[in-house]
DNA sequence: ATTTAGCACTCGCAGATGATGAGTGCTAGC
DNA sequence: GCTAGCACTCATCATCTGCGAGTGCTAAAT
């Protein structure tokens, strides 16, 4: 869509006095807070023309203009991506996170967001597509339990596992784990997406039980996220409790967060929901993907009204995310060595 | 107070009456659901009297009868008591709960509790109090790191630690400290409360670097858990969401929970707050405290609006209350023979 | 051709009014 | 001690009204 710049300052200063306000926005506000050197009567004929266009619309003749869906779309991806992006550097440790506490540093790092945005952030992180095996160790703790240690250039994963064993067994058993999960990812591992030789077959018990726990260990790291559900409570859109009550619950639902989040794989995408049936009407959700390859290995999401400050979240999102490409691009120290195995 | 049977029969009528509708109750209604052998006359002249007592109110002329907090706490006291405790074998649980999983079994146990009295439902467990330390050992991992392993009748901690040493210090460490540790709590440690005697000197660095790996511990397992929040926004109470944010507020702040659910050391306890002033303001909170000796280990509290089912509440907290001092008054397998130390 | 002043028109909103009915308190009789 | 009956109170709801914010349109000005 082409507009005249006059056109497109007057769609977004209806946005940006609509976020602010949470009501209709009349001619006059916009006359005297945005375009002083316009009367109010211009601005109703731009107005106008706009709502021919669809992207506002007024509730009722008498009423100020409000954008709709597509208003906001376009304002987005043609008005706005022209804002730099917001300096984050602290948010960034993200990707420092060592397996054994994604879920403090996702929830930190989740929480930063949300008290920079002050909307709902959901993040999630798998380090499992992500971390490269360095080492197993097995270690007897009593009769019949052993300590399986998985280390990673990422951080170690350990639990233990019911298992009778003698020493050197254990020892042996280590190595020959070591020698097969080397350089290979966790997910990997879980999969066993890869060739099992005959050499493994004698270790095929302990094999199964290195990847149960591997398997089990990342159920138990929960990697996903949220902060700031309380934020919500501060938008007028959501005074109704039926309205909160759907979001919470959606938040409760890991499942159907999955398919909200479903990105198209862009790297920020906006989805702007205004389906009469939709549980999360009136509700936007800005979400930004990290990949590694074509791996989306973390996803930072925020959840707010439609009436949401946009060029503030997009920018914070923005910021974290070349942040990130930048560190997921610098050779790892640990494990540059490695990194050619898959 | 020395109540006749009818006015207790009446004001639990109103109570639990008021406890469907969330309405104030009308002398007709309990006529006709409660009473049917007197005249909505007579059951207002009952009314009246249990409101000169204070039990009772009413808003304005001509609306129904709504219990004050001294009626409802003499309903919760006097008239309750006499209510079974609800059969609750699954719950208790969460006394057998390991160390390493102390947050998730405070999770599902609280959600069950949640479900069952479909109110909000906060648990907390300290088994740093309860468990009796069995041994403790030392794990070279790397050059620079150890794996320190605290296995106690309640499940085993483990954490890495820095620190350059070979295989034998390691080894006549792990003697030495298991010799200290053992047959105390988890918390005695933490806080250092015995003896330092001058055969630990040598050890002294060791000892605080397990000291604090302790302490750390106890941080990282998460040991409240808050299940159900969602379930406030069933209720009518707090459809208004200033309303419903401070009751989140609270949640989000663990200091101020800790005072909230302080209690005075009865096994179960209701508060039921209505000051004007406090930000939980006609909220009711039920809380039922687990001992050992004179330590509180472990509180179930559950959080609703002051309309609250009690009956269903109070019986279900007091069934986990009696499973679990049945399960603390048995001599546990592991470790009765050591129990005598503190 | 674009902008603007002016004005009629629409419609939500807030306050006033009145009818309704639920519920009580009281009194008098059973 | 219980209850029928009745006057009284007061919240609630629907209806009405005036107000004012805001628009759309037209005609004049730039």
């Amino acid at each position: 869509m082409n507009l005249s710049e006059r056109k497109k300052k007057i769609l977004s200063a209806v946005i940006d006095e609509n976020f602010l306000t949470a009501e209709p926005v009349s001619s006059k506000q916009l006359q005297e807070n945005y375009l002083k050197d316009f009367s109010s009567a211009t601005i109703r004929n731009e107005l106008a023309t706009l709502e021919e266009l669809g992207l506002l619309y007024h509730p009722h003749t008498s009423s100020g203009r409000l954008p709709t869906k597509d208003g906001i779309k376009l304002y987005v991806d043609e008005i706005l991506p022209s804002i730099k992006s917001a300096s984050v550097e602290d948010l960034t440790k993200m990707f420092d996170a060592k397996l054994d506490n994604v879920s403090s540093v996702l929830k930190t790092t989740a929480k930063a967001i949300s008290e920079a945005t002050n909307y709902t952030t959901i993040m999630s992180l798998s380090l499992y597509d992500f971390a490269i095996i360095e080492k197993v160790g097995l270690v007897g703790i009593d009769e019949n339990s052993v300590l399986a240690i998985v280390s990673t250039d990422r951080g170690t994963i350990k639990d233990l596992i019911t298992l009778e064993a003698n020493e050197e067994e254990l020892e042996s058993s280590s190595k020959i784990l070591t020698d097969i999960f080397r350089g290979k990812t966790l997910r990997q591992i879980e999969n066993s997406d890869f060739l099992i030789t005959s050499e493994i077959e004698k270790y095929k018990y302990m094999f199964e039980l290195m990847v149960e726990m591997i398997a089990s260990q990342e159920k138990k790291n929960n990697q996903i996220a949220i902060e700031g559900k309380n934020k919500l409570l501060e938008y007028p859109e959501f005074a109704d409790s039926s309205k909160l009550r759907s979001a919470f619950e959606i938040f409760e639902e890991p499942s159907s967060l999955e398919s909200l989040l479903d990105s198209t794989g862009q790297n920020i995408e906006t989805i702007i929901e205004t389906d009469e049936n939709s549980p999360v009407k009136d509700c936007a959700i800005v979400t930004a993907s990290y990949k590694v390859g074509d791996k989306t290995i973390g996803k930072a999401s925020v959840f707010g009204p439609v009436r949401m400050d946009y060029k503030n979240v997009i920018s914070i999102l923005k910021g974290l995310s070349s942040e990130i490409s930048h560190k997921l691009n610098q050779p790892n120290k640990n494990n540059s060595s490695k990194k050619g195995d898959d």
